[in-house]
DNA sequence: GGATGGGGCGCG
DNA sequence: AAAGCGCGCCCCATCC
């Protein structure tokens, strides 16, 4: 992705007075080269425009979300960054610049309280208010010294090379997040239409439930012997549940699955039924869906393990049930990639255990960890597997963790010492250096008790911090590989374009990405999107031995993939 | 009337 | 099939 010896030069992006956009040339240790300047807030695209041709700069600025989508909407893209707020979050924390004297000297802000939120965000119709009239943000001296505070602080660790790639890949991912909410995910609402239909019955007017819906209330009611129930309240549902002697304590699925009355089919039906409505209805294709496009918004490091959360439209959980809406446009496909097991096979990696990488040299990790110790039995070995990472200690799961820790030692003697030091107090680093956030308040209060009863509670929390923080570990080195291997796709995928091809990155969930490409080019794609987790793998471990496999898919519709 | 918390369920 | 991590978001019930 290097394109020549300009590479390490940064280049500053801050607001300036009246609305303008101050740039400032930096070297490569953050340091101010030459003089300032200070364009109208109209002109700063065709100015980016031409710095990202010629130089490829490592654009700095306070919040990628600040800048790029208006760079984006001006038809700006940009190779790199440096997100200095998305950088200043995890130095704050983290175990690897312990000591260095670093201090966030911006706002950390929460990544959930951007300017940019709101449909009405993204503008594109007034290119000369692209730049105007935006939340003042802090000014160009005090982003200078911040990032070279930041410089200093990653070139003075012992582990700067992992710390490096974290915010380089950090602030790739905010440019991805961008891009992706830019392009959106190509939904074809008459699809989506069709399917409430079917499902629910023709959409009705006003907030009335859907015929189909209706129906299932009534049957409910009916077999319930409650006339008057609403089945949509949690509280007159268990009443009426009680009375017709199905003794759950709630009203979850799984619960009420142990019942064989007859009223229990209907119910989950019911429930399946309502969620679709509320949750993927019509209303939220008329919020969500416009154009063709699903367009949710990414924050990128919501998530305190490192993964990205998302913001409206419920973009990470889009169900199985309405993925045949998502459809490749015409002469298009869509390529769905998801990294096979990644979070064990990231385990194998973090603890440098052999065996395990050696059972996940296969396809099917959990089929290999079945063979070498759990009798071939395929759904043990992940059960046992899963309830290492999460910190399962009844039932199936921790009835099978003496049998994994003796296949295993080290990957799962990694997992435990994260669980010890956790409930300590301590904090814990994944692999690239994203350390835990200090203990909840609720934790520190745990630590002066007294009294037996309130020891018992106190272990209690202990533990709930020791499950959080086992899986910190692995689920957060995971969010760094999947970020790297976005990273490295996305400069493929410009590789592919340059050549004149429409491929762009359309959708990212924690260890998945789905590509939108030209037919022609969808295989070169699939071989982009190969190539990129090997690319992911020796960035995080170099030349450790586990191996990871994707499933790649083309596509017509989502639903179509694996 | 709006804010908040819990139950529930979708995703990984 | 089920009890253990991380989320967002729906509805309802309750509080202010």
């Amino acid at each position: 992705m290097r394109t020549g010896k300009n590479g390490d030069v940064y280049q500053l992006v801050a607001p300036a007075p009246d609305g303008g956009v101050l740039l400032q040339r930096l070297d490569r240790g953050g340091a101010p080269a030459g003089t300032a300047q200070i364009v109208p807030g109209s002109h700063f695209a065709a100015l980016a425009q031409s710095v990202e041709a010629e130089e490829r700069p490592r654009w700095v600025w306070q919040r990628t979300t600040d800048w790029y989508p208006r760079l984006l909407a001006a038809g700006v893209e940009v190779q790199r960054c440096h997100d200095l707020t998305l950088s200043a979050a995890i130095l704050a924390h983290s175990a690897f610049v312990a000591g260095s004297g670093y201090t966030p000297s911006i706002p950390l802000g929460s990544p959930l309280d951007e300017p940019d939120s709101g449909r009405s965000g993204w503008p594109g119709q007034h290119q000369d208010a692209l730049f105007e009239a935006r939340t003042p943000g802090v000014d160009a001296d005090e982003a200078v010294a911040e990032l070279g505070a930041q410089l200093g602080a990653v070139s003075g660790s012992p582990r700067r090379q992992r710390l490096a790639l974290l915010l380089a890949a950090e602030s790739a991912g905010a440019l991805a997040a961008a891009e992706m909410r830019r392009s959106g995910v190509p939904w074809d609402a008459e699809v989506h239409d069709a399917l409430l239909v079917e499902r629910l019955g023709p959409r009705p007017r006003g907030t009335a439930r859907p015929a189909l819906l209706e129906a299932k209330a009534a049957e409910l009611r009916g077999l319930l012997a409650s006339p008057h129930l609403n089945p949509d309240s949690p509280q007159e549902l268990l009443r009426a549940l009680h009375r017709a002697g199905i003794e759950t304590n709630s009203t979850r699925a799984w619960e009420l699955r142990k019942f064989t009355h007859p009223a229990v089919a209907p119910l989950l039906e019911y429930k399946k039924m309502a969620r679709l409505l509320a949750a993927n209805g019509w209303s939220w294709l008329e919020t969500w869906v416009s154009e063709g496009r699903f367009r949710p918004e990414y924050v990128v490091g919501g998530v305190v393990t490192g993964r990205w959360a998302s913001r409206g439209g419920g973009a990470m959980q889009i169900p199985a049930e309405v993925r045949s809406a998502a459809r490749a446009l015409p002469g298009h496909r869509l390529v769905v990639a998801d990294a096979s097991q990644l979070e064990p096979r990231v385990l194998a990696a973090l603890a440098g255990d052999e065996a395990m990488a050696g059972a996940a040299r296969g396809r099917d990790l959990y089929a290999g960890i079945a063979a070498a110790g759990f009798g071939g039995d395929r759904a043990q070995a992940k059960v046992a597997l899963l309830g290492a990472i999460y910190g399962a200690t009844t039932g199936e799961s921790g009835r099978l963790m003496p049998q994994l820790a003796r296949l295993y030692p080290q990957a799962v003697a990694l997992v435990e010492q994260a669980a010890r030091d956790g409930e300590r107090g301590l904090a814990v680093t994944t692999h690239l250096g994203r350390s835990t956030p200090p203990p909840s308040p609720r934790w520190l209060a745990s630590q002066r008790t007294t009294s037996a009863q309130e020891q018992h509670r106190a272990d209690a929390i202990a533990r709930d911090r020791g499950r959080f923080t086992r899986n910190f570990v692995v689920q957060g080195t995971a969010a760094e590989w999947a970020e790297c291997w976005m990273a490295d796709l996305r400069g493929r995928l410009r590789r592919i374009r340059s050549r004149g091809h429409r491929a762009e990155l359309v959708y990212f969930l924690h260890d998945e990405v789905v590509i939108h490409a030209e037919e022609s080019v969808a295989e070169d794609c699939a071989a982009a999107v190969q190539d990129a987790a090997q690319t992911a793998g020796r960035l995080l471990f170099h030349h450790a031995p586990v191996e990871f496999p994707l499933s790649v898919a083309v596509v017509e519709s989502y639903d179509h993939a694996k």
